[in-house]
DNA sequence: CCCGATTGACTGCCGATGCAATGATTGCCA
DNA sequence: TGGCAATCATTGCATCGGCAGTCAATCGGG
């Protein structure tokens, strides 16, 4: 029935396996072309999805990236204090702080982005552009069905 | 030239940003359905490298797991502490220690293994086989990239 | 109108990770 | 053969992330 039995599943063809390796290796070179930024991987996403709208509230924030709430709240402490990200009580709302990037901070997410983009494009170099596409569609699907999923057996 | 532009990387868009959702929300879950075995999805993951061979060292165990050296170190003593790892001293080169499974190691590691096999069918439930299969190939295309790839611009 | 449930931000605590340095061992090359 | 570089395991150190708990504000049902 499923895809995967006892007899194909091991670490060099699972793909928590190598979506895991994927993400740190990605990770530590991002993280070093980001270091005369002094900014961190996971820092840049922040101001990214700041930036594009996706996570106006530090909560959403961390949805958006499956990232832990509190751990959040620090990280968005040290962005302040750099003066890359603003912090604005809601006023319909008071439990809610608005984030919002300021011309550093949107400054910095964008130096950063033409980097990514480098890198991205470095990696996917051999890649035919369809390929590419679907590779993304396949992993926004894996995504969302993960997202939607409370547990498994 | 390249697949990527200042017009088309959107968080939503970005393969970097969605391996690390995937890999964040998968190793939620699995830390979850390990529970009960009091292992952690990383553990688990350096228990099946050992036992399928791919890992005769805290090394190289390491390196296929784009993991930190010295985390790893410790993260033996854990697993040889619960009985699940044995550490045996090289003849050869008396620098490595080599690592095997244990009984109960071999045992715990195939039991979780039949719940990863459950997760990800679950989750690719929707997919052609055929479909899994090219996703899979591609990741690890773009993984045997990245560990050649020594910086990027 | 009130009380319980929910949501958002924040904090303390613990374990895990990454980095750098150390000591021991081996291999290589002049 | 002697010394230098590389490799392996290990250990501090600082940081980060996940979990649980707190407080304030909002929402919804009786």
């Amino acid at each position: 029935m499923g895809f995967y039995d006892s007899t194909n599943l091991y670490p060099d063809t699972s793909a928590g396996y190598l979506i895991r390796a994927c993400n740190q290796l990605c990770h530590a070179q991002l993280d070093r072309a980001f270091a005369d930024e002094g900014l961190t991987c996971v820092q840049w996403s922040a101001l990214v999805s700041i930036y594009f709208g996706r996570a106006p509230t530090c909560a959403a924030l961390a949805r958006d990236m499956a990232h832990d709430k509190g751990a959040m709240t620090r990280m968005i402490d040290v962005l302040e204090a750099r003066g890359l990200v603003r912090r604005d009580r809601d006023d319909s709302d008071r439990r809610v702080i608005n984030l919002s990037l300021t011309e550093e901070g949107e400054a910095v997410a964008m130096r950063c982005r033409l980097k990514v983009i480098d890198c991205w494009n470095g990696w996917f170099a051999d890649w035919p552009h369809e390929e590419i596409a679907t590779f993304i569609t396949q992993l926004q699907r894996l995504r969302t069905t993960l997202e939607a999923s409370p547990a498994c057996a």
